[in-house]
DNA sequence: AAGACGAAAGTGGTTGA
DNA sequence: TCAACAACTTTCGTCTT
């Protein structure tokens, strides 16, 4: 009987080859769509920068999979030529490692040089292969998945076949890409983090991820305030239960309509302060404010709201 | 002394005429 | 294109623990 422990599972699934640092649990949760283990019993994030280095397809039986299973790197949409271009070895050797004859290496260097046109000919081709690079670096500073970097460069490539980046700059519309990427994938980071990473500021960041979102028709889900909870209380190293706590406030909040038209942060921010306070991990509006971003006043603002219509009367 | 609270004025972006 | 508008920020003074 074939061994099926390799392959890819469908959701989160649980872990026990390593423990908690918190509390010691052995019971992990790894999440590749969010990309983050976090214990069961604690909930605290303990490693955020998952990467799915598994191939691109998935195997549901080993008739599958041996059929499947074949040589080479997975493609990919990072690369400008998605990995499959050929390359020519920089060594003046042969196959068995011998020095090439004068009139062999003269070839060999022509050949080089054509490649080299080939593979970056037109400005296009430039632009790409230094836009997904880019995007792949400043994946990697913000810890993003493989899946969403990968999202990212499809978003670019669409943007540079319908001829939509005259004027703008690469830098803006890669990042906007990798925005719109982390949305997709309800793994939000926020304009300024990746606005910290770039040259580009929070405010064109946003502009042009408007002008993607209009002209490639891309439509989003406003981010919801959960999807911030896991983080949040990561940063402020507030238990399981708080965020458990945290995230039903937010259900009825949201079912009442207070958060329409609110920032999704400064949501969270208050949802979080107040299951904190509920469940005794008191953290202090600034602490909270300063994870989620905001300030103190817009957690204040939030949290007089959520308590008035709720009824929640804390202590 | 630190944190919570609230008022007032300013900012950047959306919307609708 | 402009003005109204809501959400959010900045700043600062007061109250509470």
């Amino acid at each position: 009987m074939e061994d099926f422990r390799d392959l890819k599972s469908d959701g989160p699934e649980i872990v026990e080859e390593s423990s908690c640092p918190e509390c010691g649990c052995k019971r992990l949760i790894r999440d590749y769509e969010r990309a983050e283990v976090t214990c069961a019993s604690c909930g605290l994030v303990v490693d955020d920068h998952l990467l799915d280095l598994g191939p691109e397809w998935r195997a549901f039986d080993a008739e599958q999979r041996e059929k499947r299973q074949r040589g080479g790197a997975p493609m990919t949409y990072t690369i400008h030529d998605m990995g499959l271009s050929t390359v020519i070895d920089w060594r003046d050797k042969d196959i068995y490692g011998r020095a090439l004859s004068p009139q062999s290496r003269a070839q060999m260097s022509r050949l080089r040089k054509w490649q080299m046109r080939a593979r970056i000919s037109d400005s296009t081709e430039r632009n790409l292969s230094f836009a997904l690079s880019e995007i792949d670096r400043i994946g990697a500073q913000l810890r993003l998945p493989r899946n969403v970097r990968e999202a990212a460069s499809v978003t670019y490539r669409r943007t540079i076949e319908r001829r939509l980046i005259r004027g703008r700059s690469i830098e803006s519309l890669t990042a906007s890409a990798l925005y719109v990427a982390c949305r997709q994938f309800a793994v939000p980071r926020t304009l300024e983090e990746i606005a910290a990473v770039t040259k580009v500021d929070k405010k064109e960041i946003g502009r042009s991820y408007r002008f993607l979102a209009r002209e490639l028709g891309i439509k989003l889900a406003p981010t919801s305030p959960v999807d911030y909870i896991p983080r949040f209380a990561s940063d402020l190293k507030l238990s399981g239960e708080v965020q458990g706590k945290a995230i039903e406030i937010l259900g009825k909040v949201v079912s009442q309509g207070l958060t329409s038209g609110r920032g999704p942060m400064g949501v969270a921010a208050a949802a979080l302060y107040i299951a904190a306070e509920l469940s005794h991990e008191q953290r202090t509006q600034r602490e909270v404010a300063e994870v989620a971003r905001v300030t103190e006043v817009t957690v204040r603002n939030r949290y007089k709201e959520m308590v008035e219509y709720l009824g929640l009367r804390v202590p």
